[in-house]
RNA sequence: GGCGGCAUAGCCAAGUGGCUAAGGCGGCGGUCUGCAAAACCGCUAUUCGCCGGUUCGACUCCGGCUGCCGCCUCCA
């Protein structure tokens, strides 16, 4: 039974899915209007590891998650290209899923675009004015707070219209609302910027809507969860909650599911800080994308996690160490004899799943296949392994990884001069010829190539 | 000003009202090796920001303090 912190409760509660044996999830995805930074990437990978989780469990999983194609910063993006919207988001929208992919990101069920979903949120637009909760003004359309009690049950927040003027924070110019706190559901079209056809005048969605449609076309009036980083929680997720349930007079989310920021050097991100990361300029720096996943992953999602570049040295030690020992492992022969390693894989499974179990402790999860590498390893070590004990440890490995995403990699090949040098090397050194070995050993590794000698002969493998 | 979170070894990071405070990286020592490398083994927090309180007992609960961080601006 997996147990979950949901916002909505403020505490671990078991999840149990509406429907028997499928999960609805709906993610908060990006604005494409830049790469996205590792921040970004964190909470995307998050969605990844609970939906594995789920699938492993058995579920089937709808996720969803929208691409947001419109809003401010993607027209002043494309007005600043001299291109078309749809061509501005398209591009960003392909560098972000090719960035999902990159870190081993399995795809969501779909991914809605909010520009092809207009005419839905005109739906819910026109409702909401119907039912009373909106109204409109000067071709825009707002959510009248004040007729939505529940507002604030989320956050916690509730503005005083006093507090929120005394700050300065609500543009009371820009738009004439009845009171600073409505939020907009449908803007006015301004000059120059792209727009739809609606009952009050040309215009565009504004941000939540297009959450509450999308979420409402695929997964129905409810979903089981909703994810989001703990920015959205408000106003974002607030205002969906008030959009949604004053239109459908239902819950709209069972499970609120917010992934914390994560913090670079111990700083916030910041463009003007310097350390503002993208995967591509993490690639570019020649760190493996599997390390990278190792590092978003290495802290509990409801913590701040503090990425540094020193984290990245050392996630690629330890996957460098855990990849080792899955191949050693693998090498072990057909006719091999000694410990069938039952117990040692039954207690990692067992902690492997009830760390997963507790609020998706991945931390504690990577912890258990590290101990079960530690029983192992001393045993592997004197070739005291049965093929039988090599295939239950490659089985929970692969187990594993089907959450985890970090066990899988390519061992690689070499080519047959390779091949005839280790041969030639191996020659030598029952000649005693020393010098010679040392030789081919150092051209070995010009070639990129490190000759390690093991009681079973000698393995090579990719210098870093 | 309002709401919320976090402070655990050199670094990253789990965790619990009392049984040895996970795991990773690094470091040190050792085994193996022709020498290496890798691997393996051992050691590496008598202590969990500081001060009080509750309790038979707190790192774990409560209060205060200090520090850091987030939201209250269409930021994941």
């Amino acid at each position: 039974m997996l147990k979950l912190y949901n916002t909505g409760t403020r505490r671990k509660d078991d999840f149990q899915p509406l429907e028997e044996g499928v999960v609805s999830i709906y993610s908060c995805g990006p604005t494409v209007y830049d790469f996205p930074h590792i921040g970004n990437l964190r909470t995307f990978l998050f969605a990844d590891i609970l939906v594995r989780h789920l699938k492993r469990r058995g579920y089937t999983v709808h996720n969803v998650m929208n691409i947001t194609d419109v809003d401010d910063k993607t027209i002043r993006g494309s007005q600043a290209e001299g291109v078309s919207l749809g061509e501005y988001t398209a591009k960003y929208a392909d560098y972000f899923l090719q960035d999902l992919e990159t870190l081993r990101i399995q795809p969501a069920w779909k991914y809605p675009r909010a520009t092809e979903h207009i005419d839905q949120m005109l739906d819910v637009v026109k409702q909401l004015i119907e039912k009373g909760y909106a109204y409109e003004t000067e071709g825009s359309v707002y959510f009248d707070i004040s007729a939505y009690p529940d507002y604030g049950k989320l956050s916690g927040i509730v503005p005083e219209e006093q507090e929120t003027r005394e700050f300065g924070r609500l543009d009371r110019d820009e738009y004439e609302r009845d009171d600073a706190r409505d939020f907009v559901l449908w803007k006015a079209a301004k000059p120059g910027e792209p727009s739809w056809e609606s009952p009050w005048g040309p215009g565009r969605p504004g941000w939540h809507i297009e959450c509450t449609a999308m979420s409402i076309e695929y997964l129905g009036e409810t979903v089981d969860m909703h994810l989001g980083g703990v920015d959205l929680i408000f106003p974002h997720h607030e205002n969906e909650i008030a959009q949604s349930e004053a239109y459908t007079g239902r819950e709209f989310v069972r499970y609120w599911v917010h992934p914390e920021h994560l913090i670079v050097e111990g700083e916030k991100m910041s463009k003007s800080k310097g350390n503002f990361y993208t995967l591509r300029e993490l690639l570019d720096r020649g760190y493996d994308p599997v390390a990278i996943r190792h590092l978003l992953m290495s802290a509990h999602y409801r913590r701040q996690l503090n990425f540094t570049l020193e984290g990245l040295d050392q996630s690629q030690q330890a996957l460098a160490r855990l990849w080792d020992f899955a191949d050693r492992v693998a090498e072990i022969p057909d006719d091999a004899e000694g410990a069938d390693l039952a117990d040692e894989v039954a207690a990692a499974l067992a902690k492997f799943d009830a760390e997963l179990d507790d609020d998706l402790n991945v931390p504690g999860a990577m912890a258990a296949v590290f101990e079960l590498m530690r029983d192992v390893n001393p045993l592997l070590a004197e070739g005291k392994i049965s093929a039988a004990g090599r295939d239950r440890v490659l089985a929970f490995l692969a187990d594993a990884d089907t959450v985890l995403g970090i066990i899988e990699h390519e061992k690689g090949s070499v080519d047959a001069e390779i091949e005839a040098l280790m041969a030639e090397r191996e020659q030598a050194r029952a000649d005693k010829n020393w010098s010679r070995a040392d030789e081919i050993r150092d051209e070995l590794l010009a070639q990129g190539i490190v000759i390690e000698d093991t009681p079973q002969g000698p393995r090579w493998r990719r210098a870093e």
